[in-house]
DNA sequence: TAGATTGTTAATCGATTAACAATC
DNA sequence: TAGATTGTTAATCGATTAACAATC
């Protein structure tokens, strides 16, 4: 953390660059310029090349950038290679799609225990997991250093639920509740509003007739 | 429209103030100041007041806002006095839980159809739908005046599927599939990239260690 | 009337775009 | 070497914050 912050904005974007570089390699492309890449993703070719030179000059000039060497470096910055381990609490019909979207595995993030109140809910499988009772979920991420714990329960309890989990160590909440968790600094919120996203589209929907 | 166009970071806030409205209304709270809401959001006042004029002005000086009042209004702004008839394109884990979801009915989104290619799906119920085939998708949206196609199909089929339904009238995709979709001017598309939010995640985690 | 708080203008801050020297 | 394209500085644009006059 010895550099200066990067701003949000520019983190952003980071996913999308990501996206992008890895069906470049996967179509075989080895170089591009942020030229062509404006082109591709639609931004300007001056705001890829200042996003790219927040972590350092990964082009060559007169050539561009190596695809492939990018995807790596991109990907070394956004964290993807390390190891997460996951936990998923509430095992409703969105937190049974997240365990078993299996893109996620293969970006490194590894859901390690689901987590539900319902007691017929408990024991049915989602994903290669069974679901267990809520009491057992602290001691569960206790012993199994869980990094991010993704909330898919009303928002009556998220509140709650997040203050037990920031106590047992979970450092980074995915959040689906529809509400904003009040956490101690150091611990990583975000937020994926559905209502909200929804709602933001009404309004652009209305706005374009 | 003949209104001066409005920052798309202002639309962005405006589902969440909508959403605090709601709970102080809830509360039974009558009025509150850009103040109140200020240290309650955790946004300055001045952003507030700000985005607030952008419409017109809801409040009253010495007073502050009417809960009740403002909540309408942010509503009909955010064109949530109208309904607005949804599809659903992808019957998997995710579509259902979206379909599933009862809180969008309350906000006057209602689900009219569920299509997938799979036939082993196809009249499944999934909410109080029952699952079609895609083929009978385009003739149901001329026939059905759909507003918004919500996409959970995956990208290789997603941007053919969005570019048909343009073609049928449709004006608006909520689009879950991880590929940006290219649609013609006039035509609202609102994105949920859930790997991008997180990785976006996985990018904040790492730094803040 | 005095106090409170908006609506709005002005000042600041940050993010995006343009330009170009450095260099492969 | 000449051409291409980066890395980086400077200019512009837009968004946020501060300040305060208007007014309830």
């Amino acid at each position: 953390m010895g550099e200066k912050d990067i701003s949000q904005a520019v983190i952003a974007r980071l996913p999308r660059y990501f996206r992008y570089l890895g069906e470049l390699k996967d179509e075989g492309v080895e170089r591009i310029s942020s030229q062509e890449l404006s082109t591709l993703m639609q931004v300007t070719a001056s705001q890829i090349r200042q996003d790219f030179n927040n972590f350092g000059g990964f082009g060559q000039q007169g050539y561009g950038y190596n695809v492939e060497y990018l995807y790596q470096e991109i990907g070394k910055i956004l964290g993807l290679d390390k190891e997460h381990q996951l936990i998923v609490v509430g095992a409703g019909n969105l937190g049974t799609a997240l365990c078993n979207y299996a893109n996620f595995k293969r970006r490194g993030f590894y859901f390690a225990g689901v987590f539900d109140q319902n007691p017929d809910l408990i024991g049915k499988k989602v994903g290669n997991l069974f679901v267990k009772p809520m009491e057992e979920m602290e001691d569960f991420v206790k012993n199994n250093t869980i990094d991010i714990a993704v909330l898919c329960i009303p928002k009556t309890s998220a509140v709650n639920v997040a203050d037990k989990l920031v106590k047992c160590g979970v450092k980074a909440f995915w959040n689906f509740a529809h509400c904003d968790l009040n956490v101690p600094k150091g611990i990583v919120v975000e937020n994926v509003h559905l209502s909200d996203s929804l709602i933001k589209l009404s309004y652009n929907l209305n706005e374009n007739r």
